[in-house]
Formats: C-alpha cells, structure tokens, sequence
DNA sequence: GAGTGGTCTAGACCACCTG
DNA sequence: AGGTGGTCTAGACCACTCA
C-alpha cells in the first residue's frame, strides 16, 4: 500500500493553512480556483469547497465570486472568550465554590440602566447583589438587574441558594448579549466585600442581555485583585 | 407561485434554531435524526448536516455518532473579541491615530520574560517602549519585548515611524497567541505616559505570540483610564 | 451488530461579480 | 458575458459508539 488514507477535506485545510504559512502564496496573493485545487489534490470540488470555507471563517483567506480566492492582506485576530459562571471558574482553579446573596429587592429601573438595556425608565426590575468565593476567598461580587416582565418566574425565584446567573441561564439559555471589560477603582463597598483596600484597581465585567430583542438582564461582575482572565488563538 | 425558493441549509438551520429557543425542543432534548429532518424538510441529508454542523460549532447542540443530537443543556457562552491594531482601535472612534516611540534597547531577555514566553533566559531580545494617541490624548502604553533570533529583521527595523504591532503583523502573519486581561494600579511611569494620577485603575492586556512553537514577542498594553473593551455573542 | 453522524463524490444549477 | 464561489443532490462508504 503506497497511501492508506484518502485526501480529506482536513488534509487540504491544513496544506493550504501551510503554504500560507510558509510564504508559498504570499499575503494578497491568489490562490488556485476550487476546481484546480480539486485536481491538485485529487479530491471533488466540495471537498475543497469545505477546506477552503473553514479557512474563510478563521479569516485567513477572504473568497469572492468572479475574482477568486485571495490571502487576507492583514488578518484581524479573532481569541475566543469563555463566558463561564463563576462556579465554573472557581471550580477550574481546583477551588471549592461557595455563593452568598447579599440584597435582593424589587424597585423601579433608575434611568442608566434604561439606557443601558433599552428599557423604559421606572419598569419594575429585580435588584440582586450577590457575593462568588473560592476556597472561603471573595472571587467577585455580583451586582445584577433582571427585566421582570421579561423574566416572570423571577419574581417567586428567592435565590438564596442558586446564584442568579446560573438560574437565568437554565431559565433563558439561548440569549444575545453585549459584554464589556474595564478597570475600575474599589470604592468603600467592593473594598469590604472584596477584602481588599479602598480605591485597588479591579478587573469588571458588564454584560447586557436580551432574549429575541426583548432586555432580559445586566449584570456587573467586579473581581478579587489580581483576577486574569486568559484567552487564546 | 407557492414557495419561490428552496429550503436551503440556512432555512433548515434557522428553522431548528428556532425550536431549540421556543423549547419545542427542550435543554437535553433529543432531536430527530439527519435522515428524518431531510425528509421532513424536503432536502438532502446533506443539507441538514451542514446545518446542524453550524449549530454545533455554535455550541447550541451537541452530537454524537450512535447516540444521536441534543440540544445542549448548559451551553458555555462564547465572545468573539477582536485583537486589533491601536490603529483601529482610535480609528474606529473616529479619533487621529498617533504613534511614538519611547525607547528600543537589545537586551538580555529577564528572567520573568523568559518564563513567560518560553524563552531560554539570557536570549538577546529587542525591548520596545511606545507610546499611541488618539486625538492627541493618551490611548495606551505598550511595553514590548521581540524575539530576535525569531524575527531577525527587527534588528534593523527602527520602529520610529510604524508601530511593532503592525509591523510584526505583516512580518509573522500567522500566528497563535495567549492573550490576559487584568486590572492594575498605574505607577508613577505609567501615570506620567498615561496623564492619570498614580494608583489610577488601568486595564491591561498582555499577550505572548508564537509562530510554528517559536516564541515570537511578548506585549503588554496598559490602556488610559476608563477604557473599555467591548464585545458580543 | 447496528444505528448514527462524518465525510466524500460527481454532477448540477445558481448568484454574484468583474471585465 | 463569462468565470468563480455557494449550494444542493443522491448515493455511498466509513467511524464511532452504544446495547
């Protein structure tokens, strides 16, 4: 047997991936059509169609109809974010995860939070401030708002046990959302909640969610100091 | 004319989106098989698979041969972060983009630099101190650090013109990253570079890049006060 | 062993774009 | 107008995994 194994669409991907790598078919360069490729490597068109289109979607190469399949000039880095629940990330860290609801109560919505979530100011929202630890250390407090009217069953849920976040997320699991990160002080009550000295430099984390364009809940995670969080790609 | 067009693996794809949100098909859920989907779609096997490949990319379903597709119970929310260049970065606000160079010195690579990249401590690497702007106001500080033996053009390049972020962009295209984020409190360096007071909170990205498992350069960019990375999913 | 997804094929038609 | 990628089809075989 010369060749155990057929060419696959793998084998393709990962050829091509190389001589874009090593400078074969330079940045800006053209490459062969599909139908060239197929012959190259001996394979049906689909087959590089395949190939070629996981490389499109990693913005390695940008393809257009009529001119052909071009390599990406200069690429723009895409890293992967995990968004986990904080049990998630206290239990990767081989730590034992404990959650404690500090206030919970209903009350109108003040009016950055309407712009922030597009909601009508003064709509009824649930107001929860909760506190995540690691090993009985504080790994982030937990200020959350969530829409009543998008989410009714909140309003009997006490969450005294099941940390908000992990709730929602079994209740509305397939959600939009916007997330943003910032730096941020430590005022009087992070520094006490967080065991740390006032005005310390704390790594935060907002996240507006909807549910089929209805504001479903925003949420603002502010860290322990010291908190990285990694990606790769 | 009834339906002007056929249902293509976007529509099937959209369709089996949908039932997931509406719970037709619950957390867990079993869905029919590839087979049965064809034929109540009217299309090819092929078709739903491509479909429901992308739902799986997605993380909204998992699939196993034998077993068959769920929908998945908890699914893990992922961010598509864009690494862009500072360039981009001020450009996209509408901002003047500036660059300058503060400093560019061979060196030693440091013990801490050594650990972190994967770099035999005592290698010679070029370390570069610079400065971007956006509408003459600070943006942030980068504190980098190139692998010669990695990139041996550096070593004539003067950088006092283009960033090294882009130059090394168009020199090592193709590469993979560990990427961090963190919170830190500026110090007296970093408040003069930043015009923030020292101790201000500033977020900072550090990122590490190989090509082909050879270490390439290590940055760290502290960023000016109040900056926020955004993102969606 | 048998059922399910994973992939490939050869051919076809279409949509988009550029010359 | 013609070339290129985008997609679909019908059928086939394979690989994994569960019973």
């Amino acid at each position: 047997m010369q060749q155990p194994k057929k060419t696959g669409f793998q084998d393709v991907r990962d050829e091509v991936m190389r001589r874009i790598e090593t400078r074969v078919w330079d940045q800006g360069a053209l490459l062969p059509t599909e139908a060239e490729l197929a012959t190259e490597f001996g394979c049906a068109r689909a087959t590089v169609n395949r190939a070629l289109r996981e490389l499109a979607d990693r913005g390695v190469i940008d393809r257009k109809r009529k001119s052909g399949t071009r390599v990406t000039a200069l690429p723009v880095k895409q890293a992967k974010l995990e968004i986990a629940t904080a049990r998630r990330l206290v239990e990767e860290r081989n730590a034992t995860y404990r959650y404690a609801l500090v206030s919970r109560r209903m009350q109108a919505a003040p009016g950055w939070l309407g712009s922030q979530m597009g909601l009508t100011p003064g709509t009824e929202v649930l107001h929860l401030e909760a506190m995540h630890y690691g090993d009985g250390q504080p790994f982030h407090f937990e200020d959350r708002w969530i829409n009543i009217a998008a989410v009714p069953g909140c309003a009997e849920a006490d969450f005294a046990l099941k940390p908000p976040g992990e709730w929602l997320l079994a209740e509305v699991p397939f959600s939009n959302a916007d997330v943003s990160f910032t730096a941020t002080a430590a005022d009087a009550a992070l520094a006490d909640y967080l065991a740390c000295a006032p005005g310390a430099a704390l790594f935060q984390m907002e996240r507006s969610t909807w549910f089929q364009d209805a504001p479903v809940t925003f949420a603002r995670m502010t860290f322990h100091p010291g908190y990285r969080m990694r990606s790769r790609y």
